[in-house]
RNA sequence: GGCCCCUUGGUCAAGCGGUUAAGACGCGACCCUCUCAAGGUCGAAUCAUGGGUUCGAUUCCCGUAGGGGUCACCA
């Protein structure tokens, strides 16, 4: 009993030198971030918690799905924290970057950093890099509970020890014999630290890998798992927190009822257990997302940073997939109800969506780029033509400034080019399902582009000829300079394919499809092929939406004088 | 390699002891049609494997295999 008194002093006297200049306790930090009591008893509290290394990886943003969901359900709050405790990773502008993404997404956190220099909340600061002196109240307090004591070894020691732990097939780490400076007496770590010895901090660990733990994922339900031995670091050479230390002691005092987080972090989970045990304090509810895969060849792997584009966030952005396409799809391979329930909620959208968490898959997903495109295209299509202009415009403004200036400068027109087969019809075209596709897809509209085009790839109506050799290029400029000469814009849409019909029919093509079809040998085309040489006299392309609206849109002039370039030039 | 997680069509997946094993994307065919897109109709395609438990297993248990993750003074 003596002897433990006597521990017990040299312990604080140990904390006392590593930490002459912290007088605040833990208990002061209670008070000074209370439990959240304005809540209601089932909120939910989340976080997400980027590092600013300049990158938010998509599966960053299926999680910040999780929380937003997940807060915004149960009037809970969703909080942005920075961890930037490695500095060797950090880049300059990274937090204005991910909070800009986010907030395209509409995923933005409402507590925390909401933006550059921009925090909002009771529990900052939201920054770790800000919170040293909480981390060194809490670091104090294990010192001097003996569940923390510096360790000098060297990283050269420690690699030694782990070649030998590996050579020797026992289980590698710092831990239990292994652990050289848990077992150097107290007196002398408090020689060597007065002696000005280098030191980081080590949490001393009572577990064993023997014995068991087990604790419920919110969404995997019971998982059973060796329990942590391994003293882990918890205060780097640069006096910062490592994430294990940093996570507990933050998430405890702002609070965080539900900590989601990839299943790369499952494997730690004992030791942030047996942390916030140490420190006495409730542990979070785990929810572990699955991660985000990639088809490699026959197999799948995890999306990575630098093999594939669809790692970042940014991708999605610069590459204008609309945020309500990109929702939708986090939202399907999130929930695996949720594609049921839209189907009869189609007016609504995912946040009238209730998430529930253990409906969440566990399995990883693949990345299912066509399924994504086709949920992009669902939304475009449910936009009017005001709606894609200011969208667009908003997209090449930033990514695509030649189309931006070519489409801003009638507004008027670029309006009716979107809203062709979109505005007041039956049937809206959905081709369109990223807006870096809009420039392709309508540059017969605009003359820059158009020309642009002709220069770089000639006049691809001539490949009529190569696929139908009975439609020479003598035909294709017979049928154009006959067309020129009937062509009338005031026609009524049916007048126009009249019209059309019968230059064709005199011209030697087939006007009836299923006729041509049965006896394709009697004539030189059909009505199809005739449409075809005068689409792609007037836009240079083989597919387009209705002709008669083009050139309705593009007027005579351009129609007649595009008809005749290409009568002269092929 | 140790530990952990995961496993229903090509992909996302419903299912939660008895089903003709949903649906969506993709694919194919046909219809519609001036091309394409869309739309409509139809179609091909799935319970990794071996043992149990049970009257009965896709479903529950155990093993095996496969895939993934993790083993830092990085998060």
């Amino acid at each position: 009993m003596e002897m433990d008194k006597n521990y017990e002093r040299k312990c604080y006297e140990l904390a006392y030198l590593i930490f002459p200049d912290v007088d605040e306790t833990v208990d002061d930090l209670e008070i000074k971030y209370p439990e959240r009591n304005t809540l209601k008893e089932n909120a939910i509290v989340t976080r997400i918690a980027p590092s600013p290394t300049g990158f938010m990886h998509t599966g960053s943003l299926y999680q910040a799905m999780v929380h937003k969901k997940l807060a915004s359900q149960t009037n809970g709050v969703y909080y942005l924290r920075v961890e930037d405790t490695d500095q060797k990773r950090y880049v300059e502008g990274s937090i204005k970057m991910y909070t800009d993404e986010l907030n395209y997404f509409g995923l933005n956190a409402d507590e925390g950093v909401v933006g550059e220099n921009k925090e909002i909340g009771y529990y900052g600061p939201y920054i770790q890099s800000k919170r040293k002196d909480i981390y060194r109240v809490c670091a104090k307090h294990l010192v001097e509970k003996g569940l923390a004591y510096p360790c000098f070894c060297t990283p050269e020691m420690i690699d030694k020890t782990r070649q030998m732990q590996e050579a020797n097939k026992i289980v590698p780490g710092y831990y239990g014999v292994y652990a050289k400076c848990r077992n150097i007496s107290i007196d002398e770590s408090i020689e060597r630290v007065k002696n000005g010895e280098k030191f980081i901090l080590r949490f001393r660990s009572n577990g064993s890998h023997l014995r068991k733990i087990s604790f419920v994922d919110a969404a995997r339900g019971k998982i059973e798992m060796a329990e942590n031995d391994q003293d882990v670091v918890i205060l780097k050479s640069d006096g910062l927190p490592t994430y294990h230390f940093a996570h507990v002691c933050d998430d405890h005092f702002m609070r965080t009822t539900h900590v989601v987080r990839g299943e790369e972090w499952l494997p730690s989970t004992p030791i942030h257990l047996d942390l916030f045990n140490a420190m006495e304090f409730k542990a979070p509810q785990y929810v572990h997302t699955p991660l985000i895969m990639i088809k490699d060849g026959n197999s799948k792997r995890k999306l990575s940073k630098r093999k594939d584009k669809e790692s970042a966030v940014s991708f999605f952005i610069k590459s204008g997939y609309p945020a309500e396409g990109v929702n939708e799809y986090l939202m399907t391979i999130l929930n695996s109800d949720y594609e049921m329930w839209k189907s009869q909620n189609k007016d609504k959208n995912f946040m009238d969506f209730e998430f529930k968490l253990n409906k969440m898959s566990s399995a990883g997903s693949l990345l299912d780029m066509p399924k994504l495109n086709d949920l992009c295209k669902e939304e475009i299509a449910k936009m009017n033509s005001q709606e894609v202009l200011d969208r667009v415009l908003k997209w090449s403004k930033e990514y695509s400034k030649d189309f931006y200036d070519i489409i801003s400068k009638d507004l008027d027109y670029s309006k009716k080019v979107f809203a062709l087969e979109r505005d007041n019809v039956q049937k809206i075209r959905k081709d369109i399902y990223k807006w870096e596709d809009v420039e392709d897809t309508f540059r017969y509209f605009f003359d820059e582009i158009y020309d642009k085009d002709l220069k770089e790839n000639g006049y691809i109506i001539t490949s009529i000829s190569e696929e139908k050799p009975s439609i020479t290029k003598d035909i294709i400029k017979k049928s154009l300079d006959e067309y020129i000469n009937v062509y009338n814009e005031n026609n009524t849409k049916d007048e126009w394919f009249d019209n059309m019909k019968a230059t064709a029919e005199k011209l030697g093509f087939c006007i009836n499809m299923k006729e041509y079809k049965a006896n394709p040998e009697n004539y030189i085309g059909s009505i199809a092929d005739f449409s075809s040489i005068v689409r792609m006299a007037v836009t240079n392309k083989k597919n387009t939406p209705d002709i008669y609206s083009i050139m309705q849109l593009l007027g005579k002039d351009k129609v007649i004088n595009r008809m005749k370039d290409t009568v002269s030039k092929i």
